[in-house]
DNA sequence: AATTTGCACAACCGCACCGCC
DNA sequence: GGGCGGTGCGGTTGTGCAAAT
């Protein structure tokens, strides 16, 4: 069966709709509802195919729809959903409301894509300076806590201004970052034990970064938390790769009582 | 200041699926 | 059961804008 293309009728419409076309579709489904696409146009007297009002009114001008940046909730949800079910983005679309699949495939192709190169980047890194032995670049031959770490989100810079803690002075990791960042020199000899020993992230990074934001009382940070804890924390969250970053997570590790002489990552 | 480049997002295209006749 | 029309979905392209040169 082959269809004649939508707008093969001359005279429609094409390109970016104008605040005027807007109004006329809102005001029409307002009133009348969407019950045929293809009649619409026609109804509300706008020079487009029944397609692309269809797009303008679900991908942009529903009331329901959430405008604005992701937060990092949502990133995370929307890297969790991919990770499960493929670029599947209306069904990832459902799990966020407010959102459309259109925005969510925009977001995965712009942000997140670009973080998950990165992060393996700097996974694979961070195994060559601990002398893990890995040639491969696939996340699925990653220990899991890893592979799962290349997988999460990024916080941004602006996102850490809010809960990093004035008093407690950072700098000196400030000199460790970018890509002459020499891993085998700037962190410390890490036993392949460490991994194992540290709790596998994946149903409490959340839950335990949210808490330990939450305790504003230094010793009780450190009575509840391993410093070691924060680190994984951090390579759940993001692969540190600014200054920001690195000063938001080793505020983290202070609090959490780890040793300042590490400082000298 | 003008031009180029890169990024983010809106919109389009074509195919697949579903329900109706 | 098969044809047809309507809709949904995912990939791709186009456009506007800001940053870089």
């Amino acid at each position: 069966m082959v269809r004649a293309p939508c707008c093969e009728k001359m005279g429609l419409k094409r390109g970016p709709w104008t605040s005027e076309e807007d109004k006329v579709l809102v005001s029409h489904i307002e009133k009348n509802g969407h019950g045929n696409w293809r009649a619409l146009p026609k109804q509300a007297g706008l020079l487009r195919c029944g397609k692309s009002c269809r797009l303008r009114w679900t991908n942009y001008l529903r009331p329901d729809i959430k405008r604005g940046n992701f937060s990092r909730e949502e990133e995370e949800t929307i890297i969790k959903l991919h990770e499960m079910l493929g670029n599947r983005w209306s069904a990832i679309a459902a799990k966020l409301p407010g959102r459309t699949d259109n925005e969510i495939k925009n977001v995965w192709h712009t942000h997140l894509k670009k973080r998950l190169k990165q992060n393996q980047a700097n996974t694979e890194t961070i195994l060559q300076s601990t002398n893990c032995n890995s040639n491969s670049t696939d996340l699925d031959v990653l220990p899991s806590h890893q592979a799962y770490a290349s997988m999460s989100p990024q916080p941004s810079s602006s996102d850490f201004s809010s809960v990093t803690d004035a008093s407690v002075t950072t700098n000196s990791m400030s000199h460790v970052k970018g890509d002459d960042m020499d891993l085998s020199e700037s962190f410390p000899e890490i036993d392949e034990s460490l991994w194992s020993e540290l709790p596998l992230a994946e149903t409490t990074t959340s839950n335990m970064l949210s808490d330990l934001l939450a305790v504003t009382d230094e010793s009780q940070a450190q009575s509840q938390f391993n410093p070691l804890e924060t680190v994984e924390l951090g390579y759940n969250y993001d692969s540190i790769s600014t200054d920001d970053d690195m000063d938001f997570w080793y505020n983290l590790f202070i609090r959490a009582g780890g040793s300042a002489e590490l400082s000298e990552f």
